[in-house]
DNA sequence: GACCATAATGCAAAAGCTTCTCATTTCTCT
DNA sequence: AGAGAAATGAGAAGCTTTTGCATTATGGTC
């Protein structure tokens, strides 16, 4: 299934691009450092080097199949794409991130867009703040 | 009226902050990376070290009296706060900013974070586009 | 199933951006 | 003006990310 999908955007089916797809659709978090990839992979005894997991992201990314995001953390993460779109909400305490969708902010989004003239290509929403769990503490 | 607001906010004056302060003030583009405002200063016979830059800029942070930005640029840039709060937009050909409000996207977001339990502390909308005039090229 | 051209990988080195160290200088307050 | 504290400059170091190049693996073909 995954082979397909590589095929189709034109990359050979390796084992690395194949590790590292089958971690982002099955890690408990969805959203990825690279290096959070490269340990990940570590422990699970594939040894693919740093080097290959930036290069294969950034191919993932140029094909659609993830996307990376630069929250304020000082390090991109790759997200898997699954073809909606959404915004994120993140804890600036524990680093947790959540997703939303909200049709209103988009529609706004576009008004303004197409108002000041601008052929939108993307956007990013980012709501910083403390989590429930975080608060307690 | 800098000095003061320097003094305020537990800071020495001293001729590198000044000057950093007077740049961000005046400069034609209100969003300056570390480096943009090191060669700038360079231009004015100011030869300040970019390592005091980078203190500088996050000791104003720091104080609130600048914000600091994390577009999909790889550089930071640096904006004087001038006390509301303004969404962005992108150009992603020529790297202009555009400063924007809405107060309907501003409701929505306290909205969601409240609903999802999160105490929000910032927020950043970033919209990426086309300008006008790169669309012509 | 083996072969070949092409593409992918790994490693180490390099490149950006940002921060840190520490000796020297500059402020503030008296 | 002088003392103490804080700020600066210069270079080194730290991180994340990219690149170069020799080696290895893949996909299509015979």
């Amino acid at each position: 299934m995954e082979t397909q999908d590589l095929k189709k955007v034109g990359l050979k089916v390796t084992l690395p691009r194949m590790k590292i797809l089958e971690l982002l659709q099955n890690a408990d978090q969805r959203h990825l450092s690279a290096e959070d990839i490269y340990k990940l992979l570590l422990e699970a005894d594939e040894e693919i080097g740093l080097a290959t997991i930036y290069r294969v992201l950034t191919q993932f990314e140029t094909a659609g199949l993830v996307t990376r995001h630069h929250f304020e953390t000082g390090q991109a993460v790759f997200e898997l794409e699954r073809g909606e779109h959404h915004d994120h909400l993140v804890c600036i305490k524990c680093g947790k991130v959540e997703e939303f969708k909200n049709e209103t902010i988009e529609t706004c989004q576009d008004k303004i867009a197409s108002e000041a003239g601008y052929r939108i290509t993307d956007h990013s929403l980012i709501i910083y703040g403390v989590c429930p769990e975080c608060q307690k503490k």
